[in-house]
RNA sequence: GGGGAGAUAGCCAAGUGGCCAACGGCAACAGACUGUAAAUCUGUCCUCUUCGGAGUUCGAAGGUUCGAAUCCUUCUCUCCCCA
């Protein structure tokens, strides 16, 4: 994706702020950033081998960075990983070994890529990983050079820690915002990097990050927090019932990534199209104006949905999802459905989970339940699939079953060969004769 | 170390010998309404079920009893107060 920094964009804190993207900053911050471009980092933690919707939010703070006219800095965290973050958590974390950290941090690096301008220039983005200045740094040598500066009533002030103190925190996590504060002091020291941003639940992380470079050489460095998304009724950001919305198209296919932000409320809408989408704020005020004269046509989900889809995945992948998302929704009748080539039926059910049975099991006709459950194994239970069919949750090819006891035959095939069964409102199963 | 309170389904929480697969609330899932939204209403919500039932639960293990989440014994863990 291509930034274009321009001088007539406006202020880094002030788009941050119109997005409602800012929580914390420190002060002088935004006179640092008026002067001239500005190298800024954000870490991300190694914890899984993809980015999830929830890290899109500092992804896009880097992005926003980088199309005002300053260098992001992605840092993976080789070496943080390897301590654990006691923020925002209420136990001690499972360590992950060697190999699943380079593993992770490899698919991380490689979707980051695809947001932030890496070609040659001033505002060129670029990825570190702290790992490489860790590495060689010996115990000795870290707790003599830098623990040396920091004070142990200092570190216990830290939220993340004080929240621990009852519970209980090794003293590996103790130590997590020191090596995270070195991270930042080495950066400020050997590559110009003068402001470190994350969510609101880094800035204790940060701000040791701060003191150590003012302690140990004087030198001022700056912070800026962007606040936690929330959705309207409270609930956690990025999750739905089939778990975390991960950018890896393996883990959360397009379709499902597409859906996820088409099924924003019209509140939560609101936040996402200035954090998630690069449309300046005329546009998105025309944008929720006309919203708000038609919200029936949920402009704003389809404009976020349309964005980031394209931005995470592809334009192909954004154009499927759609026409999927058109045939599965849309008033499309079951005629519809069977007017369908069967290449382009796959390829828009591609998202959706596919199951196999064997065709001459459905020639004499088999139960539906048997069908849905033992068969398919769409339901886990014959009781739960009778259970929602009597409850009228349950279609095949678009058509409502009303009658646990019917039976379905190889006559109602779609291409001669798939059934599309639908449980609930959203979930899509293909069954495949074969 | 001394004294007290407690452990019930995903969470909160009622139940103190049979009417208990266990009140109620939240979450979750489904239906209606709608806009694939929100709110509201209805249903489901231990497991399986041919929807008649069947099986396994109330921190763990034993015991009393025709019958236990409920009584007794031991154990494990949590919280509070005093030292």
């Amino acid at each position: 994706m291509s930034s274009t920094p321009s001088s007539s964009t406006p202020g880094f804190i002030e788009e941050l702020k119109w997005r409602r993207m800012l929580q914390d900053i420190m002060p002088g911050t935004e006179e640092l950033l008026r002067k001239g471009p500005v190298k800024g980092y954000i870490g991300f933690d190694p914890t899984s081998d993809s980015l999830g919707v929830g890290n899109l939010v500092q992804v896009m703070t880097l992005l926003h960075f980088q199309r005002c006219g300053h260098q992001p800095v992605a840092l993976v965290g080789g070496a943080t990983g390897m301590v654990g973050d006691p923020s925002g958590k209420s136990a001690e974390r499972n360590l992950l070994d060697e190999e699943a950290l380079a593993f992770n941090l490899a698919g991380q690096k490689r979707q980051l890529e695809k947001f932030l301008d890496f070609s040659a220039g001033p505002t060129q983005a670029m990825i570190v990983n702290n790992y490489d200045w860790f590495r060689n740094f010996s115990f000795l040598g870290f707790i003599r050079d830098v623990g040396k500066h920091i004070t142990i009533n200092y570190m216990m002030s830290k939220d993340s820690v004080q929240r621990r103190l009852e519970t209980g925190i090794s003293f590996t996590e103790f130590s997590y915002q020191l090596v995270q504060g070195y991270d930042f002091y080495y950066l400020w020291k050997n590559q110009g990097l003068q402001l470190q941003m994350g969510g609101s639940d880094q800035w204790g992380n940060i701000t040791t990050g701060t003191e150590l470079i003012r302690r140990m050489e004087g030198g001022e460095a700056f912070a800026l927090t962007t606040p936690l998304i929330k959705k309207a009724d409270g609930t956690k950001f990025g999750k739905t019932e089939g778990g975390n919305i991960w950018l890896d198209p393996k883990k959360t296919s397009p379709y499902k990534f597409y859906q996820f932000w088409l099924n924003s409320s019209d509140e939560d809408s609101k936040n996402y199209v200035r954090i998630f989408t690069t449309l300046n704020r005329e546009e998105v005020e025309a944008l929720e104006a006309e919203h708000a004269k038609a919200p029936h046509l949920r402009l704003l989900q389809k404009s976020i949905a349309r964005e980031v889809c394209i931005r995470v995945h592809s334009e192909e992948d954004y154009r499927s999802a759609l026409e999927a998302s058109e045939i599965l929704f849309g008033n499309a009748p079951t005629e519809a459905l069977s007017k369908l080539d069967e290449e382009t039926l796959l390829s828009v059910f591609e998202g959706v989970p596919q199951v196999n049975i064997a065709r001459s099991e459905l020639e004499e006709g088999l139960g539906i339940v048997d069908l849905l459950s033992d068969k398919s194994g769409i339901f886990p239970s014959r009781g739960e699939a009778r259970k929602l069919i009597q409850s009228g949750g349950v279609s095949i090819n678009k058509q409502k079953l009303s009658d646990p006891n019917a039976r379905q035959d190889a006559g109602g095939l779609l291409q001669d060969k798939y059934l599309l069964v639908q449980k609930g409102k959203k979930n899509y199963y293909l069954i495949i004769a074969g």
